[in-house]
DNA sequence: TGACGTTATAACCGTTTTGTAACCCGGCGA
DNA sequence: TCGCCGGGTTACAAAACGGTTATAACGTCA
């Protein structure tokens, strides 16, 4: 599940992505407006969370523009007091909002809400290549063959590869958003989750096509 | 489709039971929080509205009251900017909420979600391949077979199972559904009713053709 | 109250999944 | 050439999971 977050506090941005990935999402980070309508536009998240004041354009340009070719969720982010943002906020397509400050809790309670409340909780069709993600039956199709059942945790990593399909992941982003910890002993649980997965999705396991290593940095998944 | 309202604000009382009146459902007005909970245990209604601030008990006290004796769809009515109710109503077993001010349209919207996730939504005869539920009555027809009664838990928890057949249903949401809560201890609760159930409608319980089990996600009901 | 059906808790078993360690191998710099 | 490093592979132990059975707690109704 991949969520955009955009906002020029950068504290305030580090603390809802840290959050955020603690539960298990991927969070993918934007400082101002156009930086968030770009990565919009490049990453395709499930969720939007947008400040209201932000330099380049306003969370509110943000939204409309996003109005204009998607019904992704949108939350918004806004000052307590401000009255008239949130109704305008409200107006241009919002489906949620949050008044600052608030707690880590309450972001990660208003956000799963949202999700559940969009559907896509568990059914999002995940799909890149000739691979087929079903999340709630824990399975996967590659091609035409018959679907193949996942662990838990195979499953969260391909979730994580298709999520990011074509580029690379850090074995530490790897290690965080599968376990949600990251020690040094963990470099193994990885490799043998990457190796586990590979017999199971690969044609030949020992030269894999989709399933590459990026020596040095991480593992990344190949769509044609 | 029965739903008990309860605000102390007579003119929103009148908006939500006249938008509700005008969409089928059958309206049963609550002014304060003890006049909720009788309401609630005369009328048995499918779903409930609660706001928070009222006198003579408060929606937290309610939704925590009926909480201790069903698992009937709940929806908070919270004023904007108040997150802290939020969270707390959402602990206490709340399963959505709305902040005032919302729409009409909003509101149905959201009560038609929460009606379909409950799996009310249905008021067809509940049936799905060979099985047909009589939830009245409590029982089961399997085929032409004779028909079976079932307990409240069984009952539910076919219920749940075919509202969403063919579909694998986490067991962190059954157990949601069926019993209300989820720790740790209640893997075992879950296991043990699946047991019972196959016991009772499926030919044979060691080898399951219907209530089948995808490993490590949940269970599932298979249709023809 | 006591009998009965229902629900909760616990223990056991075989299987699958996950964690840990050791070893293998090719690349690379000393 | 040697030894080290990163990654792959193999092997095995630990933990979790799902099914089953037994037994205790609970509720209801005569």
């Amino acid at each position: 599940m991949k969520i955009l977050s955009a906002d020029d506090d950068k504290d305030l941005l580090a603390l809802i992505a840290f959050t955020l990935s603690q539960a298990g999402y991927l969070v993918v980070k934007a400082s101002d407006g156009t930086q968030a309508l770009r990565a919009f536009e490049a990453e395709g998240p499930d969720l939007v969370i947008l400040d209201i004041n932000m330099p380049g354009a306003t969370g509110f340009q943000v939204c409309e523009q996003i109005r204009t070719k998607s019904r992704v969720p949108v939350m918004m982010l806004t000052v307590r007091g401000e009255e008239e943002d949130l109704v305008r906020a409200l107006e241009l397509g919002a489906d949620d909002y949050l008044s600052k400050p608030f707690s880590p809790r309450t972001l990660l309670a208003r956000v799963k809400a949202l999700l559940r409340r969009a559907g896509m909780e568990n059914t999002a069709p995940l799909a890149a290549g000739r691979i087929q993600l079903d999340v709630d039956e824990h399975t996967v199709q590659v091609g035409s063959n018959q679907p193949l059942r996942l662990t838990k945790l195979e499953l969260r990593l391909l979730q994580m590869l298709i999520a990011n399909a074509g580029h690379t992941v850090s074995s530490d982003r790897l290690l965080m958003q599968v376990w949600g910890h990251k020690g040094s002993g963990d470099r193994q649980l990885l490799k043998q989750l990457v190796h586990r997965l590979r017999q199971k999705i690969e044609i030949d396991p020992a030269a894999p096509q989709m399933l590459q290593t990026a020596p040095g940095a991480g593992y990344k998944l190949v769509v044609e």
